[in-house]
Formats: C-alpha cells, sequence, structure tokens
DNA sequence: ACGATGTTGGTACAGCTGTATCATCAACGG
DNA sequence: CCGTTGATGATACAGCTGTACCAACATCGT
C-alpha cells in the first residue's frame, strides 16, 4: 500500500473525522485514538499527520472556519442578482442558526473552541475575529446597501445593526442549542428584528 | 478536629473551590484534586461531601446559577423606585456584560456548561432553561412597563425584544470573552439598540 | 466510661491519556 | 537491482484521572 500519499487530503480526512467525533462526544471527551478509529486509520497515523493533539485541535478549528467562511459567504453571491436586500438577510441570518444537523455542529463545536480560547493562549491567538469581523463587515455593507436604496428606517446606523444582529443570531443559536427554544421560535424573533430595522412596506417585508 | 460539621457550608465552599479553579484553569481541565486543593482539604474530603465528580460538576453549575439569579435581580428592586425604565434596563443588561472578572467568570463558566450539556444528557436537564426564562420574563415586564408609560416606539413588541435583547447580549458577551471587541465597544452597541426600541426624548435616553 | 458515629487522612488501583520507540514494508531513484 | 526514503503498524511507557478501601480519631449519647 505506502505509495506516495497526499498529505493535505489525509490530515484534511482525520480533521473531519475529528470533528465528527467530537460533534458525537463533546470536544472534551474526543481522543486521538477515537479520532484514528473514526477515520480508519491506525493511531499512529493520526501522530504521524499531526504529531502532537493540540495540532490536531488546531487544525479542526481551522477546518471549522472553512466551513463557517463558506456557509455565510455561499448565500451572499445571491444577492448581488435580483433578491431583496431584505431577503438576503433574513436567509443569511437563519443559515448561522442551528437549524440542520450541519450547522448544529458547528455552532457546538465553535463555541466549544471559544470555551477553550479562554485559558488557552494557543487558541486565543487562532482566527476566532477574523471570520467573525469578516462576517459583521459582509452584513454592514448589505445593510448599507439597504439604506442607499432608502429601504431602511431612518436613523438605522449599518454597523451598529450588523454588530447587534450577528451577536443576537449567536446569542439565540445557543440558546436553541440547549434547547430553550425551537429553530423556529429563533428564527421568529430574528424575523422580528428585522421588521424593526426595514422601513414598513420594504420589499421582502413580511406582514 | 473533627466535631460535627455544617455540610452545607462546607459543600458550598468546595463548590466556590471548583468555580475558582475551574475560571483559572477551563472547566474541562479541573480534576479533584485541584479543587481539593484550592479548597484546602483533602481529596478524601471531596469525595466524601460529592461522591462522585459529575455531583461535584453540578453542584458547581447549581452555585453559578444562584449567582446568576441574584446578580440579575440584585439590579431589579432599584427599578421599583424613581428609576426611568430606560436606565433600569440598560443597567440590568450592562451588567450581564463580562465587565468585571465576576461576570467574565461567569459568562465562561456558564458557557462551558452549556457546551458540555449539548452532550451530557444529565446536565441538559439542568436548570439551563428555567434561569434565562425567569430573566426573559423579568425583562419583558420591564418593557411592557415601559410601553404602557408610553416611552417606546410605536409597533414595539415587548416580549420579542425581551428575547432579542438577551440573546443579544449573551452574544455580545462572548464575543468580548473571546477578545473580538472591548466590554465597552460591546455595551455601545447594547445602549444604540435601546435607543431604537425607545422612543426618542424617553426619560434616560442618550444624547 | 465506652461504644457508636460522623469525619478525616493516606493510599492503592484500574483505566485511560498522549507520546515515544522499534520494526516493517512498498516504492522510487540511481 | 538495490538502498534510501516515505508511510504504516504494533506496542510500550509514564503520567494522570476518578474511585475505592482501610485505618484513625474526636465527639456525642447513654
Amino acid at each position: 500500500m505506502p505509495k506516495r500519499v497526499d498529505h493535505g487530503e489525509r490530515r484534511a480526512a482525520i480533521a473531519e473525522a475529528l470533528i465528527k467525533v467530537a460533534a458525537r462526544r463533546g470536544l472534551h471527551a474526543v481522543g486521538m485514538r477515537e479520532v484514528a478509529a473514526e477515520a480508519g486509520v491506525s493511531l499512529r497515523l493520526v501522530q504521524y499527520y499531526f504529531e502532537t493533539k493540540e495540532k490536531l485541535l488546531l487544525a479542526g478549528l481551522h477546518r471549522l472556519a472553512e466551513r463557517f467562511g463558506e456557509r455565510f459567504s455561499a448565500h451572499v453571491p445571491a444577492a448581488e442578482e435580483d433578491r431583496a436586500p431584505r431577503a438576503v438577510i433574513e436567509a443569511l441570518l437563519r443559515a448561522a442558526l442551528p437549524t440542520d444537523e450541519d450547522s448544529r455542529t458547528f455552532h457546538h463545536l465553535y463555541t466549544s473552541y471559544a470555551v477553550l480560547a479562554v485559558t488557552d493562549p494557543e487558541l486565543a491567538r487562532q482566527p476566532f475575529i477574523k471570520s467573525p469581523d469578516a462576517a459583521e463587515d459582509t452584513l454592514g455593507a448589505l445593510l448599507r446597501q439597504a439604506r442607499d436604496a432608502d429601504q431602511l428606517r431612518p436613523g438605522t446606523d449599518p454597523r451598529s445593526e450588523a454588530v447587534g444582529l450577528l451577536a443576537m443570531s449567536a446569542g439565540l443559536g445557543t440558546s436553541v442549542l440547549v434547547g430553550q427554544r425551537t429553530a423556529e421560535a429563533a428564527a421568529e424573533v430574528l424575523r422580528y428584528r428585522l421588521d424593526r430595522i426595514f422601513r414598513p412596506g420594504a420589499p421582502g417585508t413580511s406582514a
């Protein structure tokens, strides 16, 4: 079997296995042996591609961040077309909610990493800021665009709204995760919030 | 030494030690030996008062929830007096932000527990819902009160705003925790949000 | 005064963790 | 065609974890 192997591919597969295991049993409970089993390789292999556990966890975080970027920006291109800004933004924020199993694990693990970052200096230097910042920029731009099209209520500050909306979305996401409310209820709160930001009667506005 | 000892008091002290250790090194890294050392007792003692680690963690969560209730409702009684609803609510939400070290550890650990609850069924049944629900009720009541005093912009739904504000506060809290923004910046976003809820010129409104 | 009881200390144990070591095997370069 | 090298497997190891066990000791009821 031992031919030359694509390291990057291998590492990605193992990192993916890490994410799967962490989603199932919690990031704190993940062990290298279990990751190896999930990836269908030997423990030694995991050691081979990521020398240490810390590096493995780091790789998992990066993979997660990639997903975040993809998932978020995957909904933006559609905005360039003729859809109403209101609809685009709502779709964006809805996608950030833990509805399907995929976004559930994303929320779960991202929060896990964030918690670890509070005490682990190495993790604290990781891209915990970049991705959210980028999201804020994107959403802010969309809102500014809507304001320029005179679709927002007067006195609205796009930047502050963007930050607030994303923070709210994150908070709602956590509450859904712990079972305090359903994803639908959270989406409803989001919808209400947007109704209060957009001018009544703006395209895409509900009711 | 062995006289009759107040179990409740002892348990509280040890739980407090758990919280201190967890705040310093992360909830995932906490061990019974370290808790014992922090509390200044022997490992055996920790075992004696909490037979198992799981029960110790549970006790820590309950202690944390108590703090939450105290901290939150400690600001409410003052509301019964003559202070403007706007000021009371802002103070409330500000208090929920990780400003001082105390609220930092609260945010940190509460989030840690929430993350654990996703995979641990025993934790999932704990009061993760009750306290936040109570907070939503309280804040909702305050907003309703403000609306009845005609201090809110027309069309505002107190309940939805309460849920949204608390979710936003939680999300902002996390962002402060991971160092994405300062507590002051978060408070500023909160202030802006309240300005958009309260009628311009309502008592306590900024600018 | 004395035994029962609540409280405490010391310590051992089994299991799991991440990591290191040694050996093997396939493939390619010369 | 052979040795160097990349890739993999098996296994050993030291450390830490939560938990269990055993002994001691002060206090209280009688």
